[in-house]
DNA sequence: CTAAAATAGTTTGCATACAAACTTTATTAG
DNA sequence: CTAATAAAGTTTGTATGCAAACTATTTTAG
């Protein structure tokens, strides 16, 4: 029948590939700098934009706040971040680094891609072209059709915990995780 | 310098992206069929295969061992699947569907990749091909530099506990995870 | 044939990741 | 101004996911 169905299997099948590898050697390359790729993703996006609140740290990584906690968390014990509680709305947290944490991100390298951006820097300008627009067809697809495209691009997002997976939801409706132990 | 620079970090922010959204569209999807995402694909993995090794499922969903007996056990605790220790080699434990497991995957959609399927399947069949071809390319730097190709595409793999990841250690030869506090 | 090595699966410990519920603080409605 | 909402962050519970260590069984080497 469809070679064209093929080709999507194909794609996915590839997906799946990157997926893997490029997560695996995230994982791997980053232990050696002694952090994890979310932590050292973190660290980074802190040193970008410091001060800044745990929830706009969550948008850039397209993380659930409670999950930026966590390695929040973990980046304070080892004493590279540090929270303060803001004085003007004190509901707010804004995050920085340490001196510890910026000698850090200087001298971390630029992991997680590691990998793939020096494969990708070794190709042709055309084709590196053609797989940027491939992704970008990829990223539009997944942004333009179920889901709003701030979710995932622009600032105002993340308000109700609903999380990019949230807006695909809508049509469910049906209760999740109904509580284990108590009220 | 380099507009060249800029469009590899554009890629990986796409591809970001795309981990983001199809991760979270299949946490979501697959809910609605009370599994997740994982289950699903092994459940179907174990359907197509049954009976089927432990560590056939990790190398055909390209996952550890470790990570599959996990999900063995949650699918096992819902009297989906049914592990049986082989007579033969008592070392191996084949994995099979209980009724209700194959009755589920008789009406389980065809999830995970779901959005992004439709999405692609809408394409033309240029923009299709040429996003497979991206997509290849990708898979092929990930897998032609420091993996071997087999190692994610053949059958005999995951021999030694090493996974997809495994291979790429090999030049770094670094201690991983000493017990928690270090140097 | 027995000691050593290899396999299959499991267990343990930790780091993500998210949803739901909760706390504290600010905003808004009436 | 007070009650109701909303917002920011956190806590709790569960599910992935991997590495290292471990158990039980084969296989292999000497």
């Amino acid at each position: 029948m469809s070679t064209r169905l093929d080709t999507v299997a194909e794609i996915i099948d590839n997906l799946r590939r990157v997926f893997q590898v490029v997560n695996a050697q995230s994982k791997k390359a980053e232990h050696e700098t002694g952090l994890t790729g979310p932590q050292l993703w973190a660290i980074k996006t802190i040193a970008q934009e410091a001060p800044i609140m745990v929830s706009e740290i969550a948008r850039r990584m397209y993380l659930h706040p409670a999950t930026v906690v966590g390695i929040l968390d973990r980046l304070e014990k080892q004493g590279l971040v540090k929270r303060i509680r803001s004085t003007e709305d004190r509901r707010v947290v804004r995050v920085e680094l340490s001196e510890r944490g910026q000698a850090l991100v200087k001298k971390s390298p630029e992991v997680a891609q590691g990998l793939l951006v020096a494969g990708l820097e070794r190709l042709s300008t055309n084709k590196l072209n053609s797989i940027a627009r491939a992704l970008d067809q990829m990223a539009e697809i997944l942004g333009a059709q179920n889901i709003p495209p701030q979710l995932i691009l622009s600032p105002e997002v993340n308000k109700p915990y609903r999380t990019v997976a949230g807006a695909v939801r809508a049509k469910s409706a049906g209760r999740r995780r109904p509580t284990k132990t108590k009220p």
